[in-house]
DNA sequence: CTGAAAGCGCTTACAG
DNA sequence: CTGAAAGCGCTTACAG
């Protein structure tokens, strides 16, 4: 009690209070004050503008390296920290870090918000979520509504969303950084991170053939996702190394869903000559497949091989646990974020990380004995 | 060409810009123009001073009806909607609403996150993410570190984060309005979306019983989570309705994941007298207890039976399809952010709905023949 | 019921 | 290398 009232008595005969009235509010930084320390209260402390300070906080080059000290100094001694709001305001672009994604996965979504909140941990930069359906006729509009009024830091858009060019457009027009995800090069380096979707399909179309099945079906994922044709071609592009075809007959889209999944298998696993194997575009399909079989009386993995794609945690909690192919989604969702911070801090950027599927054998598969 | 350049000439030939100078950029909101609709354009359109817009957009009631309807029909007419960052500096709070969140289910959390969207939809409100660990020392101060800067109009916890007594208090002494969700009152009705675990566990409880199980073994989540407590506290409330005790041999606690499920699996499984049926706290775990009682042979439902808690993706997917109690955790969120923006609107909030779980029955249960 | 002034806490544009 | 002035687009506090 009394420390306090003595220290408030001291503040008050203190001569800086004779100095000429700055813009800032009456306080005392030096107290434990409720208040919250400002520019201002920086710039008066160290005897400089505030605009000396606003260039130590942005890192301004021409700043003297003793100012620049002594500034840094005692930012740190009041724990001083630049409000956002303010901030946004002068710069006319917020700190959002927005995430429109369509992507059906809970896993997926989860994962890839992870990865990119790792990366903007200890930044002023807030992760928000913006859900976006590419069937609604105003899907568009309402993300520009919102680029527009919010003026985000910058969007990171995972498939299928980074495959609308339109969106893309939209973005360049509002001046707002991007970075898209995508199994292809849709846009310049900077702008991309790159999964090579067609590799790992690639890979489970050699572990499929070496384990001596010919007659091999695939579920691929609707003809709107770039990822459902980069495997499929992929998955060609495998087996005929080992002078495979993929049969057109035994190629059968579904949607990504475990139900569609369900459905293109009973097709499959009910003809007179059914596959001894088949590779589906993700796990949710896979696990359809399963279900299909175990109606049908097939055995997996002996009357039938089954090769998923993603690695969700049901893989590898179902029995038989599935193969299939992973693709390190956080570190993806890392990746973005850094890349789109640097392109914020108009940094040269030449090229981002690409990603590797792994493909991982579990006990899904076995050899045509 | 020629429209856009007579505009721009009728544009410097008008009267207008004789009037006094206003301190907004010079601009014309009638041309399809670049450049953003302020709140000064409003005024000056309107003939009122930017306060009276500013009472108009802040619905204060003390405004000529003529004069509301006049200003309203103005920022209509000017797409005209209040730049979020500039608000959010005069007001000192943002236009943020934080997702506190520390459940291990991605199910759940994309659910929630669903949920508090479908609500925040067309407000002015974004929703931002802050994935907490409890386990780690300095989780509370970086929550605090992120209110104290970027003052968030509101906070929404679901479990186990929302039963953090110290982390609530310090919202209260930041002034940041909040709602938990939880399985029990730990707060104010209007802080309060209550989920009444214990009645789902009962229904669990009801049912095992009515097959005629006796020998009713039961696998709980970790007793730092309210709703561990909770759902074991109605399943023995359940089984007394049927004369049974729940054994406290066969009671163990595990960890709400699918390892500590399998665990905790193969020590009631590998007893002499092993249980017939096993409620788990959760689909997770109760995932686990098959893989546990395949590896010994046992056969589900015939040889035992199995009841989970969540009703995941996963429940319907697996073979035989998981018995569990299900929360409605999407409208869990759209209720939370409802009450959550009454707060903020310092409305009358007198309680919140509340939501009671829901057995639904599928293959892993059968009588005990 | 309405408005002119000052302010929120920063940055930009311009001087020096 | 540094600073005084003006501004970002709103709201609060005070008058009338």
């Amino acid at each position: 009690m009394y420390g306090a009232l003595i220290a408030i008595v001291a503040e008050n005969q203190m001569p800086e209070n004779t100095t000429k009235k700055s813009d800032s509010a009456e306080q005392s930084p030096l107290s434990a004050g409720r208040a919250k320390v400002t520019i201002n209260d920086i710039a008066r402390l160290a005897n400089v503008s505030k605009k000396t300070v606003s260039r130590v906080l942005n890192d301004h080059p021409i700043v003297r390296a003793e100012t620049r000290a002594k500034v840094k100094q005692i930012m740190a001694e009041q724990g001083y920290a630049p409000d956002p709001q303010a901030r946004a305001l002068a710069f006319r672009r917020s700190f959002l870090i927005a995430l429109a994604y369509d992507n059906p996965s809970p896993q997926y979504v989860v994962n890839m918000q992870r990865g990119i909140l790792d990366e903007l941990e200890g930044s002023d930069y807030q992760l928000v979520l913006h859900p976006v359906d590419r069937s609604a006729a105003n899907f568009s509009e309402k993300l520009e509504r919102f680029v527009e009024r919010h003026r985000p830091a910058g969007v990171i858009m995972p498939p299928s969303v980074s495959e609308d060019e339109a969106l893309c457009e939209m973005l360049r027009s509002q001046s707002c950084p991007y970075v898209r995800i995508a199994s292809r090069d849709l846009d310049t380096p900077a702008h991309m991170v790159r999964t090579h979707d067609a590799d790992g399909a690639a890979q489970a179309a050699r572990h499929l053939a070496s384990l001596g099945h010919k007659r091999i079906a695939h579920i691929h994922g609707p003809k709107s996702f770039r990822s459902a044709h980069e495997r499929l071609a992929g998955f060609k592009d495998g087996l005929k190394e080992f002078e495979l075809e993929l049969d057109d007959a035994l190629t059968i889209e579904a949607g990504y869903t475990f139900d569609s999944g369900v459905r293109a298998a009973d097709n499959l696993l009910s003809r007179s000559k059914r596959p001894t194997a088949i590779f589906a575009g993700n796990d949710e399909m896979a696990i359809g497949i399963y279900s299909s079989a175990r109606k049908l009386g097939l055995k997996i993995p002996d009357d039938l091989s089954i090769v998923g794609f993603d690695d969700t945690p049901m893989a590898s909690r179902i029995a038989p646990a599935l193969t299939t192919v992973r693709l390190p989604i956080r570190d993806m969702g890392g990746e973005a974020a850094r890349a789109l911070l640097k392109l914020i801090a108009r940094q040269e950027v030449t090229e981002n990380q690409s990603f590797n599927p792994e493909i991982i054998v579990r006990e899904s598969t076995r050899s045509l004995a």
